[in-house]
DNA sequence: GCAACCAATGAAAACAATTTCCGACAGTTT
DNA sequence: AAACTGTCGGAAATTGTTTTCATTGGTTGC
């Protein structure tokens, strides 16, 4: 028995009507007779019928499936998008692919088309590099829906995020104002053109006054804590060791504690972390970082709406809006 | 222009051929001449043709598509099954189909039966209760390709998973062992009848000659870093203290640090900790978490093999094999 | 010079559902 | 009794592909 497939046929058969009414039963069309339908339907429930949505999707040229497209899910921030639009879509009846581009162009590319292939009815997807859009701006051109996790006004193309610049500028100000003026920054994000937090420091810093000192920003290589750990290690070790550090992300910034307690730095008082997403152990650590929230359930739940509205208009798309959300600071006890 | 489909027939009539000779030439049929393949392909590249996988399913009974079942992707250690079982598919040409249960069993029958009339072909699935399988149990009866990820001899159905049973042995041993006579346990899994890790801890205190105290087990009614936190506190205020705890994942025991460095208590001269998972943040707590090694990668890669050997196998499902990946202690600075 | 063969292509039938249209029949109206 | 109306159900077309089987027209072999 190769995965014992029932059909509306063998419905029909056992019950003696045509597939045709079969299907318009389990429908509960109300142009098959009340008694009908629950011969029908009593039938299907004993041979065990599962309606088969690749045939269903065929003819009503929609699967009920949007593809989900993130660089890398292991950045909690991406696990908890993740998780916040899976619920969001199955709250509206429709199932989720998933894939991961590892951060690379190429494979991005390759999981856009195959989700294509696949015929999803959309696509979310937080882009490798937030400038490099190219391969997504026919797709729009072709009606198709889609909507980005970052915000590019320029990119002509929907999009829901946290305004990270904001962020940045935010996260920096309040270094600055508790009289930090060497404030180093941990970047993981720079390599794949993905600026917006870096220039919002850069902001903050020309708005107060302070030189911008390229030897304060170190490119992490990767958005891990131990990534953390060895970007402050060079931070600290060069001549010029500053006396705070604003973080790309949240892990970096506990692989900076890290660092930290190895090497008797106190924290806030030789060193103040400021980290960025608001993950949920950022609570947890010793001491519990200061950070900038990253309100993953909004953007998720924005972002699905506003899929769901192009996927709602068909023929013509209404033109590309951004929306973007200012961040908080969440202030703890690292700074 | 509603989302843009090509199709074989509208290469076919550009081209003169028909649809049959196209399809044929696209699939680099030898029984096409090559000059007919390269002007067929050079057609389809300008027209944009994306092959329609659903029809594509319709006629060759397989979607290429699996399902992966998890109770909830916010735990790291799911997170990354996620991302490895996503990763091991897409190597091999399958599309990741992926759903949450929300730990409750409901859902999981929900999403198993989406799963199924989207016609996937086999499904990976982390029950939410490791004991109640009798919604999968008929699928296995229909040849249907499926494994668990968790191991459970007496399910009848495959599955892959780490010893978590040897994994609460070798803790609580390993406690004994530096001397702790009074551990603790904090239990998240309990509830939902996934007792592997206390039958282990319960099993390693009687060869030890210690009596079972059931107030030294707390459930903390959830799994994230604020559970285990409190779930500390009412061990911690209760009239027996541990001097050891171990604790049923990794956030627990995050929060379980915390909770000791609120109420200054020394780790590991006053309390030992000991994690479950080894996620990646334990490396980087305060101090460095000891933990037991749960082998993501591995589990997914085997369990992944096993779904493709079930598919392979077609009418005839071979025997169910339960497969068990004996973890490792990892120590480190909290005991 | 005709059967046999072959290479290149096409026609049509699947696949499992939905949709459109049409027919049978019963009951009601003229 | 003819004409109309409405209910119930079925036949057939459609969706985009693959697969099986046919059909060309041109060669080859004897």
């Amino acid at each position: 028995m190769p995965k014992a497939i029932v059909r509306l046929r063998d419905i029909a058969e056992k019950t003696g009507f045509s597939t045709n009414t079969v299907s318009l039963a389990l429908r509960e069309s109300p142009r098959i007779p009340l008694e009908t339908r629950a011969i029908i339907r009593s039938a299907a429930q004993e041979l065990g019928y599962v309606p088969n949505y690749v045939a269903k999707s065929l003819v009503s040229r929609e699967t009920r499936t949007i593809g989900l497209v993130l660089t890398d899910i292991l950045n909690p921030t991406l696990t908890h998008t993740a998780q916040a639009v899976e619920i969001a879509l199955a709250e509206r009846g429709y199932g989720t692919l998933f894939a991961t581009s590892n951060n690379t162009l190429a494979e991005e590319i390759k999981v856009v088309e195959m989700f294509r292939s696949r015929q999803v009815d959309g696509i979310l997807i937080y882009p490798a590099r937030h400038h490099d859009l190219e391969h997504l701006r026919p797709l729009r051109r072709a009606n198709y829906p889609l909507v980005l996790l970052i915000a590019d006004p320029d990119a002509g193309i929907d999009g829901v995020s946290v305004n990270d610049r904001s962020g940045g500028f935010q996260a920096t100000r309040y270094l600055i104002g508790l009289g930090h003026r060497r404030i180093g920054f941990l970047d993981a994000s720079h390599p794949n053109g993905n600026d917006e937090k870096l220039e919002g420091y850069q902001e903050a810093l020309r708005q107060s006054g302070i030189p911008f000192d390229p030897d304060l920003v170190v490119a992490t290589n990767g958005h891990y804590a131990r990534h953390g750990y060895f970007g402050l290690d060079t931070l600290m070790g060069g001549p010029k060791r500053p006396t705070a550090v604003f973080s790309d992300n949240d892990s970096l910034a506990l692989g900076a504690l890290h660092w930290c307690h190895k090497h008797k730095v106190r924290i806030p008082q030789d060193l103040a972390i400021m980290g960025y997403d608001n993950i949920a152990f950022t609570e947890f650590g010793e001491p519990p970082l200061s950070t900038v929230n990253y309100d993953v359930d909004a953007v998720s739940r924005m972002a699905v709406d506003r899929l769901m509205r192009l996927i709602g208009a068909g023929d013509q798309l209404p033109e590309p809006r951004i929306t973007l959300i200012d961040p908080e600071l969440i202030i703890r006890e690292s700074t």
